[in-house]
DNA sequence: ATTGACGTTTACGTTAACGTAAACGTCAAC
DNA sequence: GTTGACGTTTACGTTAACGTAAACGTCAAT
């Protein structure tokens, strides 16, 4: 009765996953192999949970911010439940501020090139009003 | 007299720059191999000028945010007067905006990733607590 | 005149992140 | 019963962005 929800629960096939971030099957695949995703098996067939699918939205969040794959791991390792010793944890708290900082560093950037973008802008706009005399 | 500035004018060597920039000077061959910089020859040997460092710096920047060489050049040659025809600066224009609404979806991740960290150190935290009890 | 520090060219090697193709299984539809 | 859509594994290919090594020139210092 349903085209796109063919499964009983909350699931996604590889390729419903596939279509809706606008990326291949073998792309998602390829993030399985990397230990990225582990999503479960009907029998050959990968079947998506709902945590798979937001797994797969922050991996793809971390690529547009050209974070590589294993930093992405890192980032998304960090939100789950911490089950280390005071050490690790202390370190943990160490990795994510490096993180953070890291990204503050890619705001200013950023802003830096809005601001070149802008000007770039106000150029391009009085070379065409040269061409309009 | 001076360790740092060996030549007359406003110039660098390649290795002063790779020391300022923390990259190797195979690294800025490559950029100069890709068309990205173009510093003059005093001999056989580079000379760079500000314009070459600037031009550094910001394909530097770029890589930050993620941008591949070829987007990097396309930024910068997006700073340069735009010697075209009205057709040509109009697509520029639209290059322009296409660049800014990219990098607005960038603030928008960069503000979600921000948002998981926090998260991320509250939960951390809560786990080193636990660890005091 | 040899040693270093710095520069050069040439060229093969490497890693990440997939693309692409082959060869096959499965199941509903015609 | 075969066609087509979807899934699978296996494996080789590709592009970007450098790394690394070889083999050499140059110039100041010892």
């Amino acid at each position: 009765m349903n085209a796109t929800a063919t499964n009983s629960a909350d699931s996604y096939s590889i390729s419903e996953l596939a279509q809706e971030f606008g990326i291949t099957t073998r792309t998602i695949r390829f993030y399985e192999d990397k230990g990225l995703i582990s999503p479960e098996r009907r029998g050959q067939t990968r079947v998506y949970s709902p945590e798979d699918r937001v797994r797969l939205k922050l991996i793809l969040r971390g690529k547009r911010l050209g974070f590589s794959l294993d930093e992405s791991r890192e980032i998304i390792d960090m939100y789950d439940p911490a089950h280390g010793n005071v050490e690790q944890l202390n370190r943990l708290l160490q990795r994510i501020e490096s993180k953070r900082e890291q990204l503050r560093q890619q705001q200013r950037d950023i802003e830096k090139v809005l601001a070149q973008l802008d000007e770039a802008t106000a150029r391009t706009q009085a070379a065409l009003q040269e061409h309009s005399n």
